[in-house]
DNA sequence: ACTTGACCTTGCCCCTGGGGCAAGGTTCGA
DNA sequence: TCGAACCTTGCCCCAGGGGCAAGGTCAAGT
């Protein structure tokens, strides 16, 4: 009969990597990766070839697991290893901001991800998501709300700064009774037919609201050509009578 | 003179995969990714080739974006875009109790990078590091507190239920003042001369304290030869007199 | 009309941190 | 003495892209 402490007599080196690898709580795979990558020194063999580890590499292995939880590449934990302890624990601070950041990511994304589960807020900026839900409330059909976010959409990733501009404008115009009434008159008009005899009088009582604010404000930003065109275009593409009472404007102005 | 919007006029795809890219905070490549793992769907060309996407895209990207942050597989993301909103929403439940999960592993993680700084309360476990710890308080050396430490660990990766056992000995034994004495003593016969005279009287005391103990404790922890042999063989190791210590015993007994 | 720089295209190989499997050799407990 | 559970090396595979090559295209300035 044989003890294992037979085999420990000769030396300090007596777990088998199974042994070590589950005292650490990782894989034995993991165990010879960190061997391949020189982060764990290679223990003795016993006679049979096997590999025979000791106290030291089973510190070794924790230190090793700890900091790749924390996600610490293996190349920079070989670093870590083989520095001196003051780098060592300027790296642990390093470390741990790291975390801490990383936990906030995963706050925000908690959040992210609640929000995916309805609304558009997620694809808009705040200003626009705001002016849409005011869009809503002045009972604007959810059609031309959907309509109003993809053109938003399209505006933010072309021209972004542009966009932030506009809707700065828009939001403003929101606030304007006269401008809600002329947008949810605009959505009744969606399906009207490009013939229709009310249309003309909706393009003069656009044209006018224009007028007026352009009169109040002094400096009115810039009119991009490219924005406008972007704007009108993208909503006559989807609407005849919207197409015909821009139309109506061109002609008038 | 072209404007952009003479590209629109024709449909609603505008966006090259740079400003889409771009517009969801992803890299251009892992838009093609995407493409080819077939989560967002390829969109028409344009005369020279160029993908030209449209605001359905950009939603789509932000969606995908959103959950990859998450850490949602690929191929699950596929799944999920593809399924009906009830099994939707059940998955986003489950993303979201996993992004929880890994909130509290980060902040145990954080914990032991803090205790990796120092201590050795990492690779023992907390009965083990209070054992240590009054060891210290004692007045052992801290070179034959780290010996006691190495056997532990080992200790526990060969047999960490019988370590159990024996450490919960271990913590009782070290409540006796005699004990404490007797340890202390030991320590300081570490350097002497396997020939030192006041070995006999040293081994004797041993015999007596183990002797008075096991007449007080009725039913003593089975005293496994394995464990034994292997805290005696790793001692007689490291101090020729420890090791005839432990001869005398031998004898004596 | 030409150039320059920023985009776009496809295709291919590279990285991390291992997992899985093959095809053996070894040791343990009954 | 046998089967289960170890151990050994070696090789290929995965996600989620990054980087580079070798071109084609576009807008602006001169």
């Amino acid at each position: 009969m044989r003890f294992m402490s037979d085999e420990l007599a000769g030396g300090r080196h007596l777990l088998t990597i199974g042994q070590l690898a589950n005292y650490a709580g990782v894989t034995v795979k993991a165990v010879r990766v960190y061997h391949d990558r020189d982060l764990l020194p290679e223990p003795p063999r016993d006679s049979s070839g096997y590999r025979r580890y000791g106290a030291e590499h089973a510190i070794q292995l924790v230190k090793i697991r700890t900091l790749v939880e924390a996600g610490v590449p293996l190349a920079r934990i070989k670093e870590l290893l083989g520095a001196g302890p003051e780098q060592f624990a300027e790296a642990l601070d390093e470390i741990d901001r790291n975390l801490r950041k990383r936990a906030e990511e995963i706050r925000r994304t908690r959040q992210r991800i609640a929000q995916l589960h309805s609304g558009d807020r997620l694809f808009v900026s705040p200003e626009v998501a705001s002016y849409l839900q005011r869009l809503r409330e002045i009972g604007v059909s959810e059609r031309t709300v959907l309509l109003e976010r993809d053109l938003w959409i399209l505006l933010q990733s072309v021209a972004p700064e542009q966009a932030a501009a506009w809707i700065a404008d828009k939001l403003a115009a929101i606030a304007d009774p006269e401008f809600c009434t002329l947008y949810v008159d605009y959505d009744a008009a969606f399906d009207w037919s490009p013939n229709d005899p009310r249309l003309p009088a909706l393009a003069e009582r656009t044209r006018q609201w224009f007028t007026s604010r352009d009169a109040n404000a002094e400096a009115e930003p810039a009119p991009d050509p490219t924005i406008t065109q972007l704007a009108t275009v993208t909503a006559g593409a989807s609407s005849p009578a919207w197409a015909r009472i821009a139309e109506l404007a061109k002609q008038t102005r």
